[in-house]
DNA sequence: AATGAATGAGATTTCATTCAT
DNA sequence: GATGAATGAAATCTCATTCAT
């Protein structure tokens, strides 16, 4: 009964290959997602995403939901902890500037990837709309729904430039722009 | 004798391979942008892409880089054309909404392929800057410089949200949002 | 149920493209060995090839190492089997004249091949000077460590002008040689 | 009148491009002799290459001929000058030790080539047959036909083998082989 | 005579997928 | 269930050659 062929080894291995397969798209873009290094990356045999992904495209859109996913509750997060309006624009700020949301450039440059790959993926088109929702839900709690996605547009559009820019705009610029839109 | 389009002179084949990548691009995305798909599109023979770009990425760098300089052209137009404060906040507007930047989905989706790619390509970062700094000395001829950026900010964050929602902001809330970044 | 030379299970594969390609390169040269050449003569799909070797220099170090391996097996013999001077005299005339080192011009095209490539292939170089070392050791249990290396030169130049020459030198010039060097 | 466009403006271009065609073999092999390589290296358009030369194989065959011819002038020369039995012995050593002949692996490393391509090419192996005849001729009046052809064979493979060899025969024992050889 | 533009053929390489075990 | 071997399709790239000027 030793070694039971019965069951999976690696239960954990089907998680391992979806953040692996971010990983390399942040590290070499959708284009250079191939499923080798996806898996060399994931530390598993090539056959081994073939077996658990049927086709690099199912791959490529569980990856990108698990992303929104993940970004989406970081972003929930400080909204929903916020009691006074004031702490709600606080939030958002700190969503803005501080490195809780888009950790790293790696989650800003894999939204890219996802706003480019959905563009041709109905699926991963309804996961982002569902994460603004969420968003918006969770600014709504503060804040009328016109402000709300006024902010949540505000959001996007700073930390992209934000990430861009040689250097970023200031905290103190970007709470008082915030001020200016919710109030 | 009347100029025909193929043999060794055509002066203009060069620039309709660009173009063709771009619509390439747009249509499959960066990962689905084989030489051969753009050559085809260019109704040019595939050495020829070969022959005027030393390698993929070359092309793919010149594309996007025609890309930034017409979408920022046309960006500039109205803002430029503004005498008053209010004509620029109208202009403003009228980028977000009216169809005459993003002309189509078209332009938008090759933006988020071009920060994706340009993530990873530091000559379009500095493209990307350099269109980003273009916008802002437009929008500063009407506004400081901190609404400035704050707006452009905007821009980026309500068109893209826009274009992904089923129902995209009003012309009516666009305003209001952009009259209270901008007083 | 025959073992099938196809499929999954074709232990031998990887050998016989080796020998596959010493006899495209015996046939159309270094030039002339392309993959899918080498892949017709082993009666493999060109795939095979890329997959077994890690692009194509790979394949040809492998060939010519194992071109080096027979040949010096071959020339080794004889001379073993020497037990006096006189022996060892008779099997270098016989190394020359005879067909069993160079059992066919096949060898002798190849080691052309092989001396130019290894020019720019240092891993080669070692690989030809372990053969020269092995032939002078064999070469050395009969005769002092000069004469062996002038008879190794000797059975080299005299190998390549009869191959060459319209009519090559006889074997009873050629013992009359070998007979000069090494008293 | 200026600029004649009658007769070649640059008379020694075919010239420079067969000694580039050299070069280029000597650093890349036959099989990297591309003809856009050894136009960059004689600093020619490439379509002077297929002007000057009707195909590939034609610029080869010239290339090849013209190292035959050169490298037999210089082993000629001091067998010519010499006088005496004991003379010619010394250029033999000289042919083989000095740089005289031989003059950097480049010729060696061409020789290697040639002897490879000519395997396939009939033109060639008479103009080396030519080169061989012409070596023992000049040997000839020195020696007696069967030494001076033993003496090619032991230029030849002294040649290679000092080529190879971590360090090459001594000037001393070589002069001791070419003694031995012919008395 | 001479050349740069152009192109089709083909060589190399990469890749997703299939399959036997 | 899981995987390494295997392969065909296709993408990229290289090259000799052709052609209009």
């Amino acid at each position: 009964m030793s070694g039971s062929s019965r069951g999976p080894n690696d239960p954990g291995r089907r998680d391992r290959i979806i953040e692996a397969a971010l990983d390399v798209i942040a590290e070499h873009g959708v284009r250079g997602a191939t499923q080798r290094r996806i898996a060399d990356a994931a530390g598993v045999p090539l056959g081994s995403v073939t077996y658990h992904f049927e086709g690099g495209q199912e791959l490529l859109v569980e990856a990108f939901t698990r992303l929104a996913e993940t970004v989406s509750a970081r972003y929930r997060e400080p909204l929903e902890a916020a009691e006074t309006v004031e702490e709600a624009r606080a939030a958002v700020v700190e969503i803005i500037c501080g490195g809780s949301v888009w950790g790293s450039p790696r989650e800003l440059v894999l939204s890219y990837e996802l706003y480019a790959f959905a563009s041709r993926n109905p699926a991963l088109l309804d996961v982002i709309r569902a994460w603004m929702a969420a968003s918006r839900a969770s600014l709504s709690r503060h804040f009328d729904a016109r402000t709300a996605r006024a902010l949540d547009a505000l959001v996007e559009g700073l930390s992209i430039h934000n990430s861009m820019d040689a250097e970023p705009m200031s905290r103190q610029d970007v709470a008082a722009v915030v001020r200016a839109v919710s109030s």
